[in-house]
DNA sequence: AACTGATCATGT
DNA sequence: ACATGATCAGTT
């Protein structure tokens, strides 16, 4: 059955088969397509609408739409990621991934990391199109459901372990985003007002602003690059 | 054009 | 304040 024929609510998929079923169904499609068929507003720009398109793909995949901590798809234990990529298919932004414990509640490895977790098993679905078209008229790509591995799991253990000295070493100075080759820390807050706390080199508790892992750009159009070539 | 820091909306 | 969904925009 075809998603974007029955409207109303759609119910998670029980597979992993059926949810990329889904999603290559959705392939091509404009995404005013979508959001007419979701019965759901299409923004002018996304200026004021950030998570729009992501929260859209949520609505036609099936995905419990909400900001619980839990993957997209719990069941199935699969993180939805939208990632915007130009006509060339190459991503034009970096991915956000969770934000970081800074307070000295950070994991004691990188398996028990939050970034291990969510990164365990991601569906890419990538829009295409390029910063000045309008949302509607961004279209659906070719998903790809992706488990690191190999060079790819060992560079972001690399890089998670380097940042995680950071934070544990109170390096407050060097935690910028310079700082890792495919995980990078950048600031993750509504305003650089925000601030959330940081025992640093000395010893004493200091306000900084809230960070978040993110991938980099290059990272995301490697793996895209391995699976469609 | 890429990179880094700043920001927007919504829900728990 | 932090989780979800990310993109914006100034600088290099």
């Amino acid at each position: 059955m075809d998603p974007l024929d029955q409207p109303g609510r759609l119910l998670p998929p029980e597979t992993e088969a059926e949810l990329l079923g889904r999603a290559w169904r959705l392939a091509g499609r404009p995404l005013s397509v979508l959001a007419a068929a979701l019965r759901v507003p299409v923004p002018p720009d996304l200026r004021r609408h950030k998570g729009w398109i992501g929260e859209l793909l949520e609505l036609a995949l099936g995905s419990w739409a909400g900001s619980r901590a839990e993957p997209d798809f719990p069941e199935l234990g699969i993180e939805l990621k939208t990632v915007p990529v130009g006509a060339d298919a190459r991503p034009t932004q970096s991915t956000y991934v969770c934000t970081a414990n800074l307070d000295g509640s950070l994991a004691g490895s990188w398996e028990e990391s939050r970034v291990f977790e969510k990164l365990a098993c991601v569906l890419w679905v990538p829009i295409v199109g390029d910063k000045s078209s309008p949302p509607g008229e961004r279209v659906v790509g070719a998903p790809l459901l992706w488990r690191p591995e190999g060079a790819e799991l060992e560079q972001l253990r690399t890089d998670w372990n380097e940042i995680a000295e950071l934070i544990r070493g109170g390096h407050l100075d060097r935690l910028d985003a310079r700082v890792g080759e495919a995980l990078h820390l950048r600031p993750k807050a509504a305003s650089s007002r925000d601030t959330t706390r940081f025992l640093n080199r000395e010893g004493q508790w200091v306000q900084t602003g809230p960070r978040g892992f993110y991938l980099r750009r290059t990272f995301t159009e490697a793996l895209l690059a391995r699976a469609f070539g």
